[in-house]
RNA sequence: CCAGGGGUGGCAGAGUGGACAAUUGCACCAGUCUGUAAAACUGGCGGGUUUAUACCCUACGGAGGUUCGAAUCCUCCCCCCUGGA
């Protein structure tokens, strides 16, 4: 599957999508979001909901219009989300109900008819994450639960379909999102029911990674061969650049990840070593490295010639001098994340479009 | 010239007899970050031997001195700041 059209919209397949919780890439706007060439941004339900409404976004004719970005629209379920922020602060609670943090429940359906009210292209049913750690039962626990909420999404989005009277063409693609952690009985057993219930995709979830920070592929790839492949694949939070690579090679087709775009803000590019595409696609991880911005070396006027990435075509590379953003990263100039991430998020989409040429 | 205050590691700035190779911040060095409560966080930061503990050397303007022991007390010298003549 090298593309698939949502609604009037074409999307190209593999695909990166970087996280725009709120709304917003943090630190760079719409029009340099398109300029780094990407083609869709992925945004949370939970944190929209909250502020500024659902509601809200839905008067301006969806979150595409809102930001002002004419690309293609994901929507998480916020469940990840508010588990997320449970797990970190001992707040909040789990319940077959649905998730609960602060004032907010967010049951399976109101997760779907936010989604539905944010105007996505692609929305995924809520699901029940679990700590790659945990153990059999709790693994249990996530998938029966998964599955029963992934049954009353299916209901809520085919309710909200009806409601608002979309045809065929014009839905938001519906995925559901595997759980089962390190267990692949239980990963078998989360894919047959989701697939029972019939979703446009299926996601990866859990991201199996070790203490080490590497991401499990025997897992993702196990995953990946429990839905056909006319579905789509989407490795939710992956990865590293390494990760999308392997994770293409499985067969997964969406990822989204905040690693470039945090990273930028920490003062670390991603810089690739080499231009040679079978050394890049080759799934090792020595064909990039990194620019700690904050080494004061980079300040070095020898350097004045010299762009951060010598392969790269970004818009902060063309422009600007390494020892110059280096400069803005030591004054504390909030427009280094803005270089910065713009830089990552091209990498990211260079790296994309390396995949799609062995892809297609 | 008189009176008062002060000189501490790259910088700022604590410490005023042993717990001081010296709090802290900045800088510097090395990292972390994965469906974003993160422009956040972690470790290192005089030199040498050592796996750690530990030990040795050099260091709180300079030179002497007191003391078992001094960045800390005393003497002299040099330099800086403030007020006065």
């Amino acid at each position: 599957m090298s593309q698939i059209k949502i609604r009037n919209k074409i999307l190209n397949l593999p695909v990166y999508f970087p996280d725009a919780t709120r709304g917003v890439v943090r630190s760079v706007d719409s029009v340099d979001l398109a300029g780094c060439g990407l083609e869709g941004v992925l945004v949370n339900t939970y944190h929209l909901h909250q502020f500024p409404g659902d509601k809200y976004i839905a008067e301006f004719g969806g979150v595409s219009r809102f930001m002002n970005f004419d690309g293609v629209f994901v929507s998480d379920s916020g469940g990840f989300q508010i588990m997320s922020l449970i797990y970190k602060t001992g707040k909040g609670k789990i319940t077959s109900e649905g998730v609960k943090f602060g004032n907010t429940l967010l049951t399976p359906e109101k997760s779907i008819e936010i989604q539905f009210n944010l105007g996505t292209d692609i929305i995924i049913a809520l699901d029940y994450f679990t700590d790659p750690k945990a153990n059999l039962d709790e693994v249990e626990t996530s998938v029966k639960i998964t599955t029963e909420w992934a049954k009353r999404c299916k209901q809520e989005y085919e309710k909200q379909i009806e409601c608002r009277k979309l045809e065929e063409g014009n839905r938001p693609l519906f995925l559901a999102v595997i759980q089962g952690g390190r267990n692949k009985k239980m990963r078998e057993k989360s894919a047959k029911e989701l697939l029972k219930i019939g979703f446009d995709g299926y996601g990866f979830g859990g991201w199996i990674i070790d203490e080490n920070g590497r991401l499990d592929y025997d897992i993702s790839k196990f995953n990946a061969e429990l839905t056909p492949d006319s579905s789509l694949r989407f490795a939710l939070g992956v990865g590293k650049p390494e990760d999308l690579v392997k994770c293409v090679g499985f067969g997964y087709h969406m990822f989204d990840c905040v690693l470039p775009t945090r990273d930028a803000r920490h003062k670390r590019l991603y810089v690739y070593k080499t231009n040679d595409l079978e050394k890049i696609l080759s799934g090792q991880d020595d064909f990039y490295g990194f620019y700690y911005l904050q080494r004061a070396k980079y300040l070095s006027q020898n350097l004045k010639n010299r762009q951060i990435d010598n392969f790269c075509d970004c818009f902060t590379c063309r422009t600007y001098s390494l020892p110059y953003l280096s400069y803005l990263v030591k004054i504390n100039e909030t427009l280094a994340f803005r270089l910065a991430t713009i830089h990552n998020l091209r990498f990211y989409t260079r790296l994309i479009g390396y995949l799609r040429q062995i892809n297609c």
